[in-house]
DNA sequence: GGGTGTTGGTTGTCGATACAAGTAATCGCG
DNA sequence: CGCGATTACTTGTATCGACAACCAACACCC
């Protein structure tokens, strides 16, 4: 009995170790936050976000559930406890009647607005603020290179930068695309 | 109205949206392939790992949910499903009978045995091979310096590496610590 | 224009986790 | 000792996401 198996070496057993703690305790300490100050999950968060910043702050579900890595079961589930609490609408896209649209309400965006800054500050103190700006570039790098296995559509590399908290969720921007 | 929040940058804000889409993708994909060629969660062959790997492959609750970055509570469901398919045994620590220690059974032994070369791979193909020796050793310091952040009781950076499926798991030095 | 297949989305069910509450054993300390 | 506080864990409840089944609308093709 062989064992062909390519076994970790210890770097690679140590930063493997290292990448799955970051990944099992970063959701929870988002969440927790989240829904300490604004009600709200960190995915129901990137999907309002996601909305806010669509053209007219409308988009299909498909498009939606692309952005927020997230499959369309899950995506319709969110979004009716959403509209159920009048954060986003649905209505049938007029061009494609299969198709369905969802817009953020302006509680939605009131919502949003007021959750940005503590959960930019947040990500800022359990990630950003650990980082020099060369780890920030690697760490670009290797998500990059990650992701390209773990989504090989690619949808992710290929969209913008959905969660740019700047001046486009500051109040302004955020309306001046819709009136 | 003045709004002193930091909001993050163009660079970080592209680290940021793919740290986070990592952090999304990665669990999925590792509970996918266990899942589907072992009948284990990632979280359940981890807890079978550490049990494995302890001495006299015996260790308790509190010991194991730290090591696996679990609360107790959720430790606690995991163990009793994990015991009702044989894979462990659980009894009352003689020490401190308020614990509870687990044990891995024979069974247990042969399933992580069997489930670990597929684990491996799926390792390699979906994070490791896609890294360079460098981008390895600044992803160890990356998540090192995240895990401070994220994690302040420091829990996991003091244990050794529990996923070291090196020869540990092999067979031979697994049971050896045994008897 | 009527199959056939595909796309877009919703719903139902089930398993799993978080949170809160409860229980039992141990520790601290006067 | 003996009583309160802490530790270690379990259980109950409610919520959330995965998966599968389902339905409606479009696309194509002859």
């Amino acid at each position: 009995m062989t064992d062909d198996t390519r076994w970790l070496a210890p770097e690679e057993s140590a930063a493997w170790v290292r990448l799955v703690a970051m990944a099992e305790l970063l959701p929870g300490a988002l969440d927790a936050q989240l829904l300490r100050d604004a009600g709200l999950t960190h995915f129901e968060y990137a999907a309002l976000m996601a909305i806010a910043e669509a053209p007219a702050r409308t988009i299909r579900m498909t498009e939606l559930a692309s952005r927020t890595n997230a499959t369309l079961p899950r995506l319709s589930h969110v979004a009716r406890r959403l509209e159920e609490r009048g954060l986003i609408t649905r209505f049938p896209c007029p061009e494609d009647r299969r198709a369905t649209n969802a817009r953020i309400t302006e509680a939605g965006l009131d919502l949003i607005s007021r959750a940005a800054p503590g959960h930019v500050e947040t990500v800022r103190a359990n990630v950003l603020d650990a980082l020099t700006p060369t780890q920030l570039e690697q760490l670009y790098e290797i998500a990059g290179a990650v992701l390209t296995r773990l989504d090989p559509d690619e949808r992710l590399t290929a969209t913008s930068c959905q969660f740019s908290e700047g001046p486009v969720v500051g109040g302004e921007r955020l309306r001046s695309s819709a009136r």
